[in-house]
DNA sequence: CCGATTTTTGAACCCGATTCATATTTCGGC
DNA sequence: GCCGAAATATGAATCGGGTTCAAAAATCGG
């Protein structure tokens, strides 16, 4: 039946407005800013009919963060197959986690509120899997650099930790530095500034603890900064981060 | 003049008691179940009264956390002394938080709630300084234990890294780890379990990359743990973390 | 004890998310 | 093309809880 699917073509390009405009209002005018009933005004709808696609408010922002995730999560795909050893991939990862997070202020923002319990809690299952299911090219780009530097040897061999769990470790690093990061006047008391490039450092400390070779010592401030200038560039030269993201963006506009 | 005094005292009585009962009902009914009028009730007094010492709810629920994170941070104060080496002490700063978060799961939640932007703003700066103040002496615990690293030349010294950014390596490490073990179901869709355990793991890793003597192996689980267990059992002599809390809790109720 | 000043009170207000009775559109059968 | 049934869209009304503020009560100095 083509009536049917053009149904479904037609209910699901309003769901795509419905995320495009929340996402809009949310980049200009912050969390606070989202109103369900002006958002469907906005986009010439009833109120009624946002409640037909999203059980919440907070089910809205989740799909928000869900489509956004996506986007993230495809920086992420050709980062193993990059021409660059296995230590330098990890790296290549953060950076563009970094990079990501620094192009998009709210995204971030967005996540840390909506895992809070009090809004994950009205979020539906299915938007929740959605969400999970977004990341899910991240988790496995970094499984397969793990993987591979222990096929070539850069990293002792298992040791009864999984690609996963030895990928958890930057993995938090970058959450709780983002966290702090973010954190209005919290590093700023402790006199702290470009947390980044902190995280950087303290990234290399942590693969050079695990022995991923080739080893490179955190307090060798020109080494750290020449590794990150390479490996940004072999990003820049492959289309991922920032100029890709820009690139994008005025095609789309 | 007396009056004075006692009005002082009576206030600042009312506002620990509001304080008290807010932080009841959280742990209860969760951040939700903390209703403004409810809480006044609770307390008998007016709503209003409440309103005269907190100017919102978010404002409420930043001295909720303050108070707590004055407890968590008293914690820390003696660490410095401990009868450890310095990377032992530093392992003890991270135990200690780990069993603090394991005890006061309300509090995490809490606190990563408020730093989020939207509840932030509207926290007064008078909370938002005492928030941050209140977190002090467990950075000042952390910058002790590395300058005395450093002193004893456990670190190798000065690296342009102050004692700060050095401390704000396992600090990312241990927030982002909270964040992703509080993100309900987060761990799971990756198959990772036991999430402080590999925090553990991964901090001594850290140490290593940093070249914190003396050196442990992040991959030799049985020497990780049999290290946990021995600065466990100090914290315990020395009365600080579960133990002593649990004392403390009884001897109050 | 009195009027002035400060503090407390809690019902009313406000705002925005959510609902749902009603209006509209779509659809299959004639 | 037309009709009634089913699905969908509408937006005004509802609801809930944070916040305010005019009135009441308590405190104070003289």
């Amino acid at each position: 039946m083509s009536t049917e699917d053009r149904r479904k073509r037609e209910r699901e390009a309003r769901e795509a407005l419905f995320i495009e405009r929340a996402h809009e209002r949310i980049r200009e005018d912050g969390l606070l800013g989202l109103q369900m009933s002006k958002l469907a005004a906005d986009c010439e709808y009833a109120t009624g009919t946002l409640y037909q696609h999203f059980a919440s408010r907070e089910d809205l922002l989740a799909a928000v963060a869900a489509r956004t995730t996506r986007e993230r999560a495809a920086r992420f795909r050709a980062i193993p197959a990059l021409d660059l050893g296995t230590r330098s991939r990890m790296l290549a990862i953060v950076l563009t986690d970094i990079d990501f997070a620094a192009h998009n202020p709210d995204y971030y923002r967005l996540t840390q509120y909506l895992v809070t319990e009090v809004v994950w809690a009205n979020v539906s299952a299915p938007r929740r899997a959605a969400l999970l299911e977004a990341g899910q090219p991240i988790s496995e780009a970094v499984h397969a650099v793990v993987a591979e530097a222990r096929k070539q040897g850069d990293l002792p061999p298992a040791c009864e930790i999984s690609e996963e769990e030895m990928g958890l470790g930057p993995w938090a690093l970058n959450v709780g530095m983002q966290s702090l990061a973010n954190a209005q006047g919290l590093l700023d008391a402790y006199d702290i500034h470009r947390p980044y490039d902190h995280l950087i450092r303290h990234f290399h400390a942590l693969m050079t603890g695990w022995r991923w070779e080739p080893r490179l010592d955190p307090d060798e401030p020109s080494v750290v900064r020449a590794e990150t200038e390479r490996v940004r560039a072999v990003l820049r030269e492959a289309g991922i981060g920032d100029a890709a993201a820009d690139r994008e963006e005025s095609a789309a506009g």
